[in-house]
DNA sequence: CGACAATTTGATCTGTCTCAACTATGGTGG
DNA sequence: CCACCATAGTTGAGACAGATCAAATTGTCG
């Protein structure tokens, strides 16, 4: 089944996993589920017995403050899991939403709690990935109130391109982020008005290119520079020196 | 030995746990150090071996952005364990700094590893308790990106007199924060300057009191309304009803 | 007492927000 | 195939929260 190689693929570019470990996975039982654009998938409070991977498409996980306003707290590509600690928490304190017309594939804690028992494999994979969840909002955290907003959105789209090259959803320099200045404003802390200037600046700059949401990095190296990014707090097992280029 | 007490309690305030849970915790062995204010115990890139219990004084994570700007990610308390991350990542992504004079326990990964494999109750507190810190950060993320100045002085004060509450370290509404307002700019995304008219502004709504350390909270109810908080990300196994006034 | 760290105050500056209008885009139905 | 509508992007003007810089004051501890 494609969509368990997704996810494993996924994994694999953070531990290493044995036969058996992809056997148990594979042999997991996925429940699929199509949701729409700015569809909920659950909300904070509820108490869900199924992790879900992400097929296709792309998700966030927010929480909203007081009179509306919302702050995006991760973005989830295929092969993504983005609530893995609901397996270990009793409710959610934070919702799940869908940004783009999105499949996601059920699994039911039932099915995985066994799993991970058993393979030492899924657990250190399961776990880590959770973990590195938790390091990339650190990162957030610093971006969201340590740096400006040219540095936040550049920061943003080096994550975003790294990320989605991971699971070979990028095309040499070229990626699709199906996000709203809206959106990108409520994962950075910024106003979509300013978003829309800041990208501006950064076209100026000659450091990315877009059309609609395609995107391209033209500059990586002044990208990332601009971005104070380093990739470290990704924890991808690849060299991120080799990761350098967009070649 | 009363330093494992601090951080047992810390743990049941999260989970249930059994007797050999507790027997299982109390066997394990402490290597105590004295770290002075200002001195790291560890930094980004370190590779530790050791998982450190917090069992006097308050340290902090923190991660630097470009040209010095500091941003500091989680606060700690007596009881708390900052760096159970350390036990499933290859390397730190941030670094672990003493706000005051502080006593810590190092129990080797060697020791806790084999207590979590083990002991199901150790794991699952163990494992509730490093998600509950990823928690508190998402929400300091709210905090930071989507709140105003006032509202995140004020909901880091509620913050910080619940958890220290947890732990028995009030007096009533009285508590004690060994923090410099460039500290709590540093926790919050703001200057050192801004932190102090606001709290100055808090002082003269009638909502906090401040000798020094020392602090008072006035008006519970009125100060979690401006500070937009509600415990429920804290996972507090006690009634967060229960903890609603400071009687 | 002296010295250093932390707090407080004032004045000024600026990055980002807000509000509002206008334009482009893409989908839908007549 | 075009008119329409909704959604997203763009631009301008003005306001403001919070930053920055600098100096004065207070606290603290040897």
């Amino acid at each position: 089944m494609p969509e368990h190689d997704l996810f494993i693929r996924q994994l694999r570019s953070l531990v290493d996993l044995q036969p058996e470990d992809v056997a148990a996975m594979r042999a997991m039982p996925l429940r699929f589920r199509d949701v729409n654009k700015h569809r909920d998938i659950f909300r904070e409070g509820d108490r869900v017995r199924e992790s879900c991977i992400v097929v296709s498409g792309m998700v966030a996980r927010y929480k909203m403050a007081g009179d509306g306003r919302r702050q995006i707290l991760s973005f989830h590509f295929p092969g993504d899991m983005p609530d893995l600690q609901s397996l270990n928490l009793p409710y959610m304190d934070h919702s799940l939403t869908a940004l783009s017309p999105v499949r996601v594939g059920l699994i039911s804690h039932d099915d995985l709690k066994p799993a991970i028992d058993r393979y030492a494999g899924v657990r250190d994979a399961v776990l880590r990935r959770t973990l590195v969840d938790c390091s990339i909002i650190r990162e957030w955290m610093v971006n969201i109130g340590r740096r400006s907003a040219l540095e936040r959105i550049a920061h943003l789209f080096c994550e975003c391109f790294l990320r989605l090259k991971a699971v070979g959803l990028t095309d040499q320099a070229d990626f699709r982020l199906p996000l709203t200045q809206t959106e990108l404003g409520d994962a950075t802390g910024l106003s979509s008005v300013h978003v829309n200037r800041t990208m501006q600046e950064l076209r100026r700059m000659g450091l990315i290119q877009s059309r609609g949401n395609m995107h391209s990095i033209l500059d990586w190296d002044q990208l990332t520079q601009t971005a104070d990014f380093s990739p470290d707090y990704l924890y991808m097992k690849a060299d991120p020196r080799r990761l350098r280029g967009c070649e």
